[in-house]
RNA sequence: GUGGCUGUAGCUCAAUGGCAGAGCAUCGCACUGUGGAUGCGAGGGUUGUGGGUUCAACCCCCAUCAGCCACCCCA
């Protein structure tokens, strides 16, 4: 054991069970988004660093992207995000599509990161936007499917909450202040960083940044005021209609929210768990130039993104994940001796032809050991042939729910055997 | 990148610097045509790795790797 070479730093790895997990998450992010109409996409898994260079904040690329020259010399990069491939996808064939265009994407990432609770180096990631439009119907869309995600994975409102900020408003507000460009920016990382410092930390941390003691109060007072939404005729419109959309309730509003990537430009919106030890579990907002940086013609659009790592933390948490039985509709047809055996194949091969899920115990050891392993499978159907059986043709199959068995001819036992995965499967 | 905690059997954890153990799991038998129970027995260890101190190290010291947690950052 102590010879296996380990696994890399920050990386999972999915048994049968994760891999289950795995999909019905999968599963569920499809279902929400194609409910909303939206497309599935996905970009390189790989792309050249300059792609990243242009835009993405310094940070994400120097020190956080997985980066490697390839035999020709260039600096490849495993992707951390998606956005500019994203933006790349659409630049290049910006006057063919027809907008808005609704995309959605799950998919693999790679950050250099220190991993941690919640966080691995490598992770997948569901990314969706709409591309195209900039109108409070859209930004609420966005909030509507991430609202509708939650609710079908069987999360409640009050587990988790979607915390909404419109940027336009914060810099209307400040600019009241006095607040503006270089100190602006500096106003929202101290925002965004209250609840991380304790009051006095805080406050010396505005000071830091310049802010007078007049400002330092007016700061205060917006983040305290949570009818600030009500100043702001976008945010308006928006709960107005996710409230028609019967999302409402998922969605509140919040001056704290403020995030951290510049290139937002009106709604930001971030999911929280509202219980004990709650952290974001996924982020998003409005930008206003998505393809300019990449070479197209600025479009404004909306979307968020949401890792996998976090979610499946927050859905166990709160019990959503649903029992995963793996093989309730499997049928083990056992081996009894070496005579019995090409029976029991041809049996086997019966089933599959006729669409029933079967495995064959591979050697003919006592019948106790594969009942055994049938039961440890989950498996809940056994079926044996052993000299009796085989001199008349038959089959008997047990049913290891409710221990019983029948015993009838190998033509018909198909038949009792679908019945038996079907119930309960 | 910074700081803290933790690494002992497959898993969860014990063991004043003095013989490395338990429970669960696994395997075998009781039980030669039937799974979850019970009893008995067995196997399983370079104490994460590499150095150092000591007559003697799981224990103390240094380094390193990994995991967890908090920063940083971010979706």
């Amino acid at each position: 054991m102590k010879n296996i070479i380990q696994s890399v730093k920050g990386t999972r790895e999915f048994y049968p069970h994760e891999m289950a997990v795995r999909r019905w998450l999968y599963a569920l992010i499809e279902k929400t988004s194609e409910s909303f109409g939206y497309q599935e996409y996905d970009g390189p898994f790989i792309e050249k660093i300059d792609l990243y260079a242009a835009k993405s904040g310094e940070e994400l690329v120097k020190e956080q992207a997985f980066v490697f020259a390839d035999r020709g010399g260039d600096l490849i990069t495993l992707r951390p995000e998606l956005t500019l491939s994203l933006a790349r996808m659409i630049a290049q064939k910006q006057n063919e599509l027809t907008y808005p265009v609704r995309w959605w994407s799950f998919g693999p990432f790679w950050r250099y990161e220190k991993p941690q609770k919640g966080r691995t180096r490598e992770f997948f990631q569901w990314n969706i936007d709409m591309i195209g439009v900039d109108s409070p119907v859209a930004d609420a869309e966005l909030l509507a499917i991430c609202a509708t995600f939650f609710r079908n994975a069987g999360i409640s409102p009050e587990q988790v909450s979607i915390l909404v900020n419109h940027r336009q408003l914060m810099e209307k507000k400040l600019l009241e202040l006095g607040i503006a460009d270089d100190l602006k920016k500096k106003t929202f990382q101290l925002i965004d960083r209250k609840d991380k410092l304790d009051f006095s930390a805080w406050k010396a941390f505005a000071t830091d940044i310049g802010l007078s003691n007049d400002q330092f109060t007016g700061v205060n007072e917006i983040l305290n005021n949570r009818e600030l939404w009500q100043q702001s005729p976008e945010l308006i419109a928006v709960f107005n209609q996710l409230e028609i959309m019967g999302v409402r309730e998922y969605v509140k509003y919040d001056p704290h929210i403020i995030r951290g990537l510049d290139y937002y430009s009106g709604i930001v919106f971030e999911a929280w768990d509202m219980g004990k030890d709650g952290r974001a579990v996924l982020g998003g907002g409005h930008y206003g130039n998505l393809v300019a940086d990449v070479g197209g013609s600025p479009l404004p659009g909306v979307g968020f993104a949401m890792g996998d790592v976090m979610a499946t933390i927050l859905l166990e948490k709160y019990g959503c994940i649903p029992e995963i039985k793996p093989f309730h509709d499997t049928v083990l047809v056992t081996i009894f001796d070496e005579n019995t055996l090409q029976q029991s194949l041809g049996f086997a091969a019966v089933l599959r032809k006729k669409g029933i899920k079967t495995i064959l115990y591979p050697e003919a050891v006592k019948l106790q050991k594969q009942f055994k392993f049938a039961d440890r499978l989950g498996v809940i159907a056994v079926a044996v042939i052993g000299p009796d059986e085989a001199l008349a043709g038959n089959v008997t199959i047990k049913n290891l729910t409710d221990h019983t068995q029948i015993t009838c001819s190998q033509e018909l036992a198909a038949e009792t055997v679908r019945q038996i995965v079907k119930i309960n499967s």
